[in-house]
DNA sequence: GTATTTTAGATTGTATACAACCGGTGAGTA
DNA sequence: TACTCACCGGTTGTATACAATCTAAAATAC
């Protein structure tokens, strides 16, 4: 067994090892090393990441709930699967809130979030470019999260982000690698949107966008018990 | 020191004994018996109701996720105050998101769901009248989120849910209690614009209640420190 | 008298021990 | 063979012990 990220006694307490853990396992979930219903046992993880049950029961507590994984009582963790029916309706409130949020941003941004934003749209990119997808999903969020971010609304951006990282989640479940390619052409006319800054029209293109998105969704299920020690001993610390 | 709601030897382990402490916090707080600012500590609130620690963190985590209460680290928990300055946005996201809800309802309740809906709203009129302010406030909450439910939109009516409850405390927070009787009467409107099932007038009139309601919120502030075991103790099991 | 340091108390953070629970395995029986 | 039931290994649920940290007040220095 390959225990990974084992702390040097000398940084024992990182305040963030929480964090940390928690973008790890997202990370590995959007990668589809962990496949939609794979268990995630308390005392794997906490050995593989070198703390206690207690830690990895807060993270997953909160993986739990922003849906990325699901907890059913005495019966512990899994990733979510997201049934083929369900799928629509997330996309339909994605649609909804982050429509609402491009009209509330179009015209709103400045000229330094504007590059940055088409800055990261290149990082993303190059991500899929290079075939890692799952900093590729990542990116893609972040590009919306900052969207999001830029309609001034505190509450909505942290809806829209939940949701985000979700529609995540199922993407990963529902994609052809193959497909994953094509977001940041939108994503660049979206910026344009922005800058442009006619609510309407920033609206209807990021409705559109994302039913691109929802459009290369393949359905079809699978699922496979796996080694987490395997899945997690081939990476390195940040 | 009053201790409350002493689970007797017989009835050990409820699986929902989370749920039930859970609960309570939040009706206290919005009985503004626990005013923004107040801290929860740990250890009290283990004691009141007679659980170790662990189980009062997991219910803390749950409330801090939604906003009910903030954790700072190695501080603890205090009730959430929400700034001034903050409200507005509360009240516009709901009106985006319960706005959008509203309008994906109407037409779509059958006639067992409009009853329970009306019948509700007698309810919650009884809790005013009767001036049990918090008991009024989470009924009012409720019949927003059958509303939202009414959409058929899992993702959505979970936001919007969370955003009631956020919303909740604020207006606690900043409400007069003579000026929070009036909410009932618009609830009718919205039920009978759901009935006739106009999508444009439905939206409209959820807009302007949720318009209302930010209407009637007084803009001050006050905190004081309280003693936990006094508020708990003339409660009663349910 | 004011400012700084020390120290004590209280509170949270983490690990761990033990109990409760679930699911499967295999013996036993019809 | 098919079915039932008791047992067992593994996993989660909860309480508790101890360490780390913060707050505030007392003590000391200037």
């Amino acid at each position: 067994m390959a225990k990974v990220s084992k702390k040097s006694p000398t940084e024992k307490r990182s305040p963030h090892q929480e964090q940390l853990i928690y973008e790890r396992i997202f990370d590995v979930i959007l990668d589809q090393k962990l496949a939609p219903g794979a268990r995630l046992t308390e005392e794997a993880l906490g050995e593989i990441f070198g703390v206690s049950r207690t830690i990895i029961r807060r993270v997953l507590l909160r993986l739990s709930h922003e849906g990325v994984v699901e907890i059913k009582p005495n019966r512990g963790a899994s990733v979510t699967s997201t049934p083929v029916g369900e799928v629509a309706q997330y996309f339909e409130a994605r649609r909804v809130l982050e429509g609402a949020l491009m009209r509330m941003a179009a015209g709103r941004a400045n000229d330094y979030e504007l590059n940055d934003l088409r800055s990261l749209i290149g990082e993303e990119k190059r991500y899929y470019e290079s075939r890692t997808r799952g900093k590729g999903l990542r990116t893609s969020n972040e590009v919306h999260f900052r969207i999001a971010a830029l309609a001034r609304n505190e509450p909505l951006a942290d809806m829209a982000r939940q949701l985000i990282s979700r529609t995540a989640l199922i993407i990963s479940q529902y994609q052809d690698a193959a497909q994953a390619a094509c977001a940041y052409c939108d994503h660049t006319a979206l910026v344009d949107a922005l800058e442009a800054g006619d609510p309407a029209k920033a609206e209807q293109l990021m409705i559109e966008h994302i039913g691109h998105i929802h459009n290369t969704l393949q359905l079809s299920e699978e699922s496979e018990p796996v080694d987490l020690f395997e899945i997690f001993s081939d990476e390195e610390e940040e």
